[in-house]
DNA sequence: AAAATATGCTTAAACGTTTAAGCAAACTAA
DNA sequence: TTAGTTTGCTTAAACGTTTAAGCATATTTT
């Protein structure tokens, strides 16, 4: 008797709850207090399962949180706790296979750990770079997974991450100078996959499109390409070695650039698909026989490139892993608490892909 | 002398910070306050740029903020304010080109007027979705813009939002039940100007391989297909429309069988660009002539519509244009404190974009 | 039976910001 | 002069959580 006399004590205060929930207002902890006639503290505590509350005021707790479609308000406790377990990603665009493959992964891993991400795009703008990484430290993100805009050169806003002990992990695009964790494949190597792959097809005169030397990946991508080539005892034209922003339109102009030469390469590697794609067009227009008049590789595997005809050779960046990499780095940052900045450089092979564009 | 007197002052107390800041700590409005011997609120309403703060004292506040690094905690001002300033979207992936450059718009509209977008994919997975939709609402998003996975039919986690009185704004996969502001493309339309565009071209016995008939514009373009084949006088046989999952593989799967057909199509109507290229693919081992054979025109304008050999006619679906219309239907929402649900749809009409593939 | 320990809560302060209300001092208007 | 207004701040409470400290009761140990 006693019981169903509480039980409709309770139903009441319930009810009167959830009227005024229809009122818009979100549920909070103190409104299962109210209606339990418990403390908030006691509330609070029976959601994290402490040992010190009983097992019936826990139950129903958690059946009057359900009631009022109670949801915590992650702002008031990422304030008192200081952390947000928001980590933002910042990647030149969202719009490659390359970056949302490694978001992806990112997002996967974190959420097992109760981490959100936060994802904005740069553009391949410094500026926007900046705004990026103001927007996020405003967030109070717990950390800062990033791959840095071809145009960056000015390494003061990273700078400014670090000196707030927020930890920084860059991928693909990153820089030594900057004293950071660094996620990346190894485009040394890669380049010479590729010369060796060309050279054992026979081609000896092999031109290099490339991105811009100040970018780390695309002047390693240069060094292996001129190492390789000097290795094989082919010839280093200046000629050869085009510098490049590696968008269509820019793979369009250099490929004709090379047309245009009076020793045509027979082989071309591009440090990026799209411009390997302008590349390819100019070569299908101009009725040039792929591979047997010029062999072509890109750099990047974008599912287009098994989709063109012919299809493209590329090296495969490992997205995945990269994106799982970065994350646990985080992890591990975000585990402890003293924040060593122990540098974590993790450099993978890449993997060449060959298709019709360069194989025989 | 008394001035200088009191910059030495400062200097002490602005130094002593500065290396208390040193030790990881983050500044507050509170270590402002403390440099410059005024409260906290004083500092706040100096940032805020109040008009009861002198000139004076809101130099100076800047000043020290700058020297301290000063960075507003946005959980913070988030919790008493009431709002955080973060919208969340949900796509189903951000590896499309249609819905980066959604994304990207939305992005644009909504940072100019201080918001912050968090992205999340559901990888068309609807226990994906719901996790997602959980994450937003857990992170006290201000309003949500989602397009919803191919697999979600059940509509109670998006009642959840409306019942949280969190503004909802569903684009290119929405549903009608759900009473919520929706902008999309007129998928109905574009079916006929691909019908009619086929129907001038020639062809007389036109094929569509279409999306789930459960997700509404996959309804849409199959309505308005047989709506389009009935006006033209067009043979309207089942063995001719076909639904599949529009990937790459279903759309070979699908093309293979209107290729074992004993009177197969003269034109081919794919509702999405993935599975036009696997039909393209197809027809392309075959050497069956595109479009002389069999034309053949896709949905989405992706890019590599333009790269494939023969290039495809596509719909453009205005991207940029959606995510316009759905970040300002939110800020619509967000300014009015008042939660009027003022159903606005919004349907562009769509652009067949004519290439190689159905061209002469 | 007294002392020690365990159980199940409550109280109160804190996280960093914003803002209504208040209060001197300085200025203005009568 | 005196009341009224403006200026430039301060005080204190609030947003929703979390948690150290405290305090009755109940239970166990001596």
């Amino acid at each position: 008797m006693i019981i169903s006399i509480k039980a409709i004590y309770l139903l009441k205060r319930l009810s009167k709850y959830i009227t005024k929930l229809g009122n818009k207002k979100k549920a909070t902890i103190k409104d299962i207090a109210n209606v339990l006639n418990i403390s908030p503290a006691a509330v609070s505590k029976a959601l994290h399962n402490d040992s010190r509350i009983s097992e019936k005021t826990k139950k129903a707790v958690r059946q009057v949180a359900k009631n009022l479609n109670y949801q915590p308000n992650h702002l008031a406790s990422a304030l008192r706790l200081g952390k947000s377990n928001l980590v933002g990603v910042i990647v030149p665009r969202t719009n490659s296979n390359f970056f949302s493959s490694v978001i992806q992964n990112i997002e996967e891993v974190l959420n097992k750990e109760g981490y959100n991400i936060i994802i904005t795009q740069s553009n391949e703008s410094y500026k926007k770079e900046c705004d990026n990484i103001d927007t996020l430290l405003f967030t109070q993100v717990d950390g800062i997974i990033a791959s840095m805009a071809n145009e960056t050169v000015d390494l003061d806003y990273y700078e400014k991450v670090k000196s707030k002990g927020i930890p920084l992990i860059l991928f693909d695009r990153g820089e030594n100078d900057l004293n950071v964790d660094y996620i990346g494949i190894n485009d040394y190597d890669s380049s010479h996959m590729i010369i060796e792959h060309l050279v054992n097809q026979g081609c000896k005169r092999i031109a290099h499109i490339g991105g811009f030397k100040r970018t780390r990946i695309y002047n390693n991508r240069i060094k292996g390409y001129t190492d390789a080539i000097k290795k094989h005892n082919l010839p280093l034209d200046d000629e050869l070695l085009i510098e490049s922003s590696l968008t269509i339109k820019d793979g369009r102009n250099k490929m004709l650039q090379l047309l245009n030469l009076n020793k045509r390469p027979d082989a071309v590697y591009v440090a990026g698909d799209y411009a390997a794609l302008g590349a390819l067009q100019v070569l299908n227009e101009n009725n040039i026989k792929i591979p047997e008049d010029i062999a072509l590789v890109g750099f990047g595997d974008e599912p287009f490139t098994a989709m063109v005809t012919p299809t493209i050779s590329s090296i495969n960046q490992h997205s995945a892993e990269i994106g799982r990499l970065a994350a646990l780095t985080f992890l591990e940052h975000a585990k402890k608490d003293v924040i060593t900045q122990s540098l974590n450089k993790k450099i993978l092979d890449a993997e060449l892909i060959v298709r019709d564009s360069s194989g025989k």
